[in-house]
DNA sequence: GTGGTCTAGACCACA
DNA sequence: GTGGTCTAGACCACA
């Protein structure tokens, strides 16, 4: 996995694990990968993947079994409604910038095609 | 303006002034505010405006007249060309992540009428 | 019995254990139950109960007797001076944080009153 | 400070701060030592001291003011109610311990005296 | 093997 | 000077 600048390692790691949960790659109730083997993975400090699971949990995606691990939440319809939350906010984003850039329905139309054409 | 703390403030002042060229507060040609007059409206150092010009610099999209200021780049093509990368690039990663979380293209379109209805 | 996270599950079997012994659940000269058996009954690793069983013998309000298992001391009146000293400590903790929050008698007597009046 | 081996380094900061807000040692609106500079004064990692203060924010103690460092909530109202609920918790603990020993309120009440009577 | 905490210390953004 | 993040790595509790 390769890490942007623009946001913080362990933001980009609670993101990429999310989009992983809400993917199905872990599915309600699997078990995580455990950290330090997270941390090989992604070429990080152990800690910083504790950061971004201990962010997961407090989201309620995931929750910790003493010494067995961390799991994902067993509660389909509580991940799914994150999912939609999740992509709500991301497309509410984006409709903003078009909106601030007055860019016209129509060119992002086109846009929007071309890009799910692909 | 009200900075956020996901990202850096400079790079959101970046992307501030990048979207007001971009829907045209500062035209082709135009001159950009003096960097203590926009440090004093956002209420930050003026060290942060100066990155922040900077960058947009990198990019191309102001120039600096010695000691005139900064001013947009007189080029409506390039600008009309920037605007649309800028939007692909953020639509592109939209759309990555939507394919990323598996969501149809049924339920995406449903996302986008909702909040471009709004 | 549910564990919290704040201490150390081994500390907290080891109270449970002495405020059973205190207040007459396992009596003086009696046997406590087995280490397996309690490590099952309170779904914890045998390590575990081995631990908190140590802790009570240093304080001496258990003895081991080589083949037949734990017993409580056989000794009613260090008991109970045990009891009261652990209430002191208990209390005297609880008086130094009502200190150090400057909180006066008044309202201590009114809080207490609530509690107790339950 | 000395500190024990129940609890986390970190949980004890996180109380010790708390008392000394409660106490009015840190006033409502006023600012809490910098965390480079309590590190050094309780000798414990910079990163511990963050991960206290981050507790206390949680609970809405404090918050921070990006550049210039972490300040008391100004919210008196707040801080007193926290302080009520605090000081609640832990006597509705005590009082739990005392039910659980079998102790007699008569025998508490003598406790309790000779420990406020010092 | 699993998570939790902690240290020593670095580098960054911002003022 | 202020907070935020990150690393390398250690030691602990628990199973």
């Amino acid at each position: 996995m390769q890490f942007n600048n623009q946001q913080s390692v362990y933001s980009q790691i609670t993101d990429y694990l999310k989009k992983q949960i809400f993917s199905g790659v872990y599915e309600a109730g699997q078990k995580m990968p455990a950290i330090r083997e997270l941390a090989v993975m992604l070429k990080v400090n152990p800690n910083t993947v504790v950061r971004a699971y201990s962010d997961l949990e407090s989201e309620g995606l995931i929750y910790t079994e003493s010494t067995n691990g961390k799991f994902v939440i067993n509660d389909t319809e509580f991940l799914q409604k994150s999912k939609i939350n999740y992509i709500k906010k991301i497309a509410t984003e984006f409709s903003e910038i078009t909106k601030e850039c007055k860019i016209s329905n129509q060119e992002i139309m086109s846009i929007m095609e071309e890009i799910y054409g692909k």
